[in-house]
DNA sequence: TATAACCTTAGAGCCAACTCTAAGGTCAAT
DNA sequence: ATTGACCTTAGAGTTGGCTCTAAGGTTATA
């Protein structure tokens, strides 16, 4: 229903469309993500819009943290929506979501421990030899794992 | 001047002492980390107090966030405290936590956008023909890399 | 027709930090 | 003397997502 002009483009145009490499482009390709519909005699790739789309969609949720995996289900549920429930899809959302808080949690807990690290200390010409950085880190009372960072003042 | 009794520590029980497998300690070994100051006639690696103390400060390093190259540096810092100044440490531990932050920013983005991908998705048992999840990922309108989230409402 | 700029493939290399394997040596207890 | 649990080494494999190379074929322009 789209009366545009139906560009096609080969693979370093669709790389400039995109902003993803030849290289990456293949790549994808190899791991069942793209196609290009259609090839030269020469076996060049030909790309069509609705190639374009699709890679466009795999750029959008790798940036929003999608694992390539989770890439692979999510389009075939886009290529067969009618199979498929919101649920199916909001399922692979929240997992991702889960690992993201997962490592933002860790992340906070390590951000955190180094402020304390970098308040504690000088940080000036001195040497060394008295630095609270290190003997925090010789104590090893800062965190283990999960633990919350308890640092000695 | 730790009039304790030395304990000679083979590796499945510095393993046991640190919670890093023997594996991992031989790992650590062969990257300059850490070494067994002793050895058995048979070639057991023998570990000592002071064995002990630098394995556990690695560890914490590690758990802190710093990886094995950031180590090393805080190793030799450690090794020889009156030739290096606090900000040779503080300058470690600001350039890990600007990483830290930089990553940190990241993942919150990410969490930011899947949030609120569920919120507009109803996560039913409706097919997902009009799944606002595909539909946003279709179009694309997310985030580039360090742009605001700005999913269509 | 020559040259440069494309394109193809299979497969290797990279990153960090492990994790494991193979093939063998050692040691304490039975 | 024989288990079985330890230890040694060099080196390969794992993870995910690229990134690059080599060796060659194609195409557009001068």
């Amino acid at each position: 229903m789209d009366f545009g002009i139906e560009k096609i483009l080969k693979i370093s145009e669709l790389s400039e469309q995109t902003g993803l490499s030849a290289h990456t482009l293949r790549y994808y390709e190899k791991h069942g993500l793209i196609n290009a519909s259609n090839r030269s005699e020469a076996g060049y790739r030909f790309y069509n819009d609705s190639d374009l789309r699709r890679v466009q969609f795999v750029k959008t949720a790798r940036n929003t943290g999608f694992s390539l995996a989770d890439i692979g289900q999510l389009l075939s549920i886009r290529v067969d929506k009618r199979s498929h429930s919101c649920q199916d899809v909001t399922d692979i959302t929240q997992k991702k979501l889960l690992e993201v808080s997962a490592k933002l949690t860790e992340l906070q807990s390590m951000q955190q421990t180094l402020e304390l690290l970098l308040e504690s200390c000088c940080g000036g010409p001195e040497n060394a030899t008295h630095c609270s950085i290190m003997e925090a880190l010789d104590a090893g009372l800062l965190r283990d794992d999960n633990k919350e960072a308890r640092i000695i003042k």
